[in-house]
DNA sequence: AGCACGCCGACT
DNA sequence: GTCGGCGTGCTC
């Protein structure tokens, strides 16, 4: 006599193990049938795990009595799909466990059992309101308001066809409105189509604040939800729950909101698509942008990138007829952009004042009644320390970087070294700790040893701050930009961090400082990021109309073609003069590339590591087929918190070859490791695809 | 990745 | 005598 089947499920977990596990389903106790993308918890070796079902049978490789069997089951309705799918291609592109790419993807609250009980969060969460809508005082932009650009561009965007997938690009210059024609976009697809939502990615939290006012106030009746890593775990969970079951219409979000069930969705805006912020530089490597065109892909829907600088792959798709672009006209903004003058330095003078130019300038534009903005690339007050009379500079001990120096204004206490790369702080030597000299300099100039010396020279002036020290949170940054709105500020000193978003109302001059510090670097999109943040930067200036504003840029390369091109807002000469440069260089986007990366305490182990992949790489494709395999190699930063780093670049022509060799090397690698340390010389490896910096 | 089991140094 | 170091091995 059969005894009745056991049934069996296989689940996945946020482990860097092997990718399922089996478990017995026992029906009688969880008193319902097993389904796809259900999010369970079981027990797992002495303690407890939750994980998705994303396989159900009656047969297991394992014994069947040392399976065990799940515990119990979430209230969450099943991870559809278009959602299951995506995570999918995400963990194989980006080589990446299956778990460790969609658990992550669900907010913590919702990844612990205790709250699930009886279903009570979900009736609890259910009955909060999503998002308190709090309107704005900025003017509402009826269509009736926008310009006639930015009406063609909305009709373009409204005959797009919304049950197939486009890739469509907004192109145009920073405060030519781009916003309120996605927005009007948006609410035509939510008012035409029952149901249906959309979803919005932003390259920052701090953009966040400013995008829900405006949403809020543009489209009042509508839900939304806003999804990013600043918020609390209970206010990610609620978020995420009202996107999933559907009761959100907006979702608004950082990268990691592309990993966001929505079971309505009719299309996505990705704004400032060319952000570098969209990669995720650490664990699953993936470029949220990416993810957002395969999922409108998969999903047959339209998607728009939106943007003054496009990325180059973004450009290159256009000129192949892959992406349709829609231009919002420059030639009225044209004329509020400011003028640009290049200021050549001498190596000599970098790193010790303020030159004469920038001084009289901006006096005249403080006496103007303007602000000014002033970008420098650096945070601390300098780079680094040096001794007077050795070589002696301040090396962090951990790490192959310099310790910056930071005074600590407005507290009493004195200044200190600081490592930007592991966060080690130390009081500043009394003396060179090499010599023993006590005449210390500090090297260079970083923000806040330029607002010391804005407040020497303008001293009547109010001074502003604006860095990752002085707008370490999301409310204090709210802070910050509220006093420069509020004209609290004559003078605003600060990084990248101030270029993003900001409307500036009265900005009459703009001072790039030592733009060029990464121009030559190993960076080879160096020159495209320079371009895009000085265009960024240009675009607040000037805004309000009045006289036209300025922008000095200080380089030591005035010839370079990234301050040439930049001179006369030329973006088309400009990207059709990388895409060259590219093509002669064999980079991306004309190749494929993906780095394995190695650290370890000592460098010859992640040497000796790197050598073994990439001599299986070159035994799988022995005739070397068209993929190329680097030699292994320190990394630029080749120590970080006592790691020797070093990597390993391949290139392919074709993605999938590259996809294929990458997904072999990973099973080897995996093969003699346990987690992702190997078990000889204990070196921590990851492959990352499409990397920015190689 | 955690977490247990397991075999060698300075402490109530 | 024991508390505890972290080396290696497993998790359905």
């Amino acid at each position: 006599m059969k005894s009745p089947e056991k049934i069996i499920v296989q689940v996945i977990l946020d482990k860097p193990l092997k990718d399922v596990f089996d478990y017995i389903w026992n029906e009688a106790h969880l008193r319902t049938t097993p389904k796809l993308g259900m999010l369970v918890e079981l027990p797992f070796g002495s303690s407890s795990l939750v994980g998705i079902v994303v396989g159900v049978s009656t047969h297991s490789n394992i014994e069947l009595a040392k399976l065990k069997a799940v515990k119990t089951l979430s209230p969450l309705p099943c991870l559809d799909k278009k959602i299951r799918e995506l995570a999918e291609f995400a963990s194989r592109y980006y080589i990446y466990g299956l778990g460790e790419t969609l658990l992550p993807a669900i907010p913590k609250w919702w990844r612990s059992p205790a709250n699930w009980e009886k279903g009570l969060g979900v009736a609890r969460i259910d009955k909060l309101n999503v998002i308190k809508i709090t309107p704005s005082h900025d003017k509402v932009i009826d269509p009736e308001q926008l310009n006639q650009d930015q009406v063609d561009a909305l009709r373009h965007l409204s005959d797009a066809d919304h049950k197939k997938f486009q890739t469509l690009f907004l192109n145009g210059v920073t405060g030519s409105g781009k916003t309120a024609v996605y927005l009007n976009y948006l609410q035509q697809v939510i008012s035409n189509h029952r149901d249906a939502q959309v979803l919005i990615l932003l390259p920052e939290i701090n953009l966040t604040p400013q995008l829900e006012r405006r949403i809020a106030s543009h489209m009042p009746n509508q839900e939304m939800a806003v999804l990013h890593s600043g918020l609390s775990d209970k206010q990610r969970a609620r978020a995420w729950y009202a996107a999933t079951t559907g009761k959100a219409k907006v979702i608004l979000g950082t990268r990691l909101s592309i990993l966001t069930p929505i079971p309505n969705l009719a299309t996505i805006v990705v704004d400032e698509e060319h952000d570098s912020s969209f990669k995720q530089q650490e664990g699953l490597g993936y470029s949220a942008r990416d993810l957002a065109i395969w999922r409108a892909k998969n999903e047959s829907i339209p998607i728009l990138l939106c943007s003054a600088t496009p990325s180059l792959e973004t450009w290159h798709a256009i000129g192949q007829g892959r992406y349709k672009e829609i231009k919002l006209s420059e030639r009225i903004h044209q004329a509020q952009m400011p003028i640009i003058e290049l200021i050549q330095t001498q190596q000599a003078d970098r790193g010790t004042v303020i030159s004469g130019i920038f001084k009289r300038t901006l006096q005249n534009n403080f006496q103007e009644g303007r602000q000014a903005l002033i970008f420098v690339n650096r945070r601390g007050f300098a780079p680094a320390l040096s001794c007077g009379s050795c070589d002696w500079l301040s090396e962090c001990p951990d790490c192959s970087g310099f310790m910056v120096m930071h005074k600590q204004l407005g507290s009493r206490r004195s200044p200190v070294l600081c490592c930007h790369h592991c966060g080690l702080t130390k009081s500043v030597p009394r003396s060179c700790p090499k010599c023993g000299d006590s005449d210390l300099l500090p090297l260079g100039r970083g923000t806040q040893k330029i607002e010391e010396q804005i407040r020497e020279i303008i001293p009547q002036a109010k001074v502003l701050r604006v860095d990752a020290d002085t707008a370490r949170t999301g409310k204090l940054s709210e802070a910050l930009f509220t006093k420069i709105h509020q004209g609290e500020a004559d003078i605003i000193v600060g990084t990248q961090m101030l270029s993003k978003g900001h409307d500036y109302q009265n900005i009459g001059l703009v001072c790039v400082l030592d733009a060029d510090a990464r121009l030559y670097s190993n960076d080879y999109r160096a020159p495209e990021t320079l371009f895009a943040q000085l265009v960024q930067v240009a675009g607040r200036a000037g805004r309000s109309g009045g006289e036209q504003a300025k922008m000095l840029i200080e380089t030591r390369y005035p010839n370079d073609p990234v301050y040439q091109y930049l001179c006369n807002y030329d973006l088309a000469g400009f990207m059709k003069h990388l895409l060259k440069d590219r093509q002669d260089s064999r980079l991306p986007p004309y190749v494929s590339q993906a780095l394995v990366h190695a650290q370890s305490t000592h460098m010859a182990d992640s040497l000796n590591f790197l050598a073994g992949a990439k001599v299986f790489l070159e035994k799988k494709s022995p005739n070397q087929g068209r993929l190329v395999c680097f030699d292994p190699v320190p990394k630029a930063l080749a120590k970080v918190a006592g790691k020797e780093r070093a990597q390993l670049l391949i290139e392919a022509e074709s993605r999938t070859q590259l996809q294929t060799q990458l997904n072999a090397l990973d099973e080897f690698l995996r093969n003699q490791s346990t987690g992702r340390i190997t078990k000889q010389g204990k070196v921590r490896w990851s492959i990352e695809r499409d990397p920015l910096l190689i």
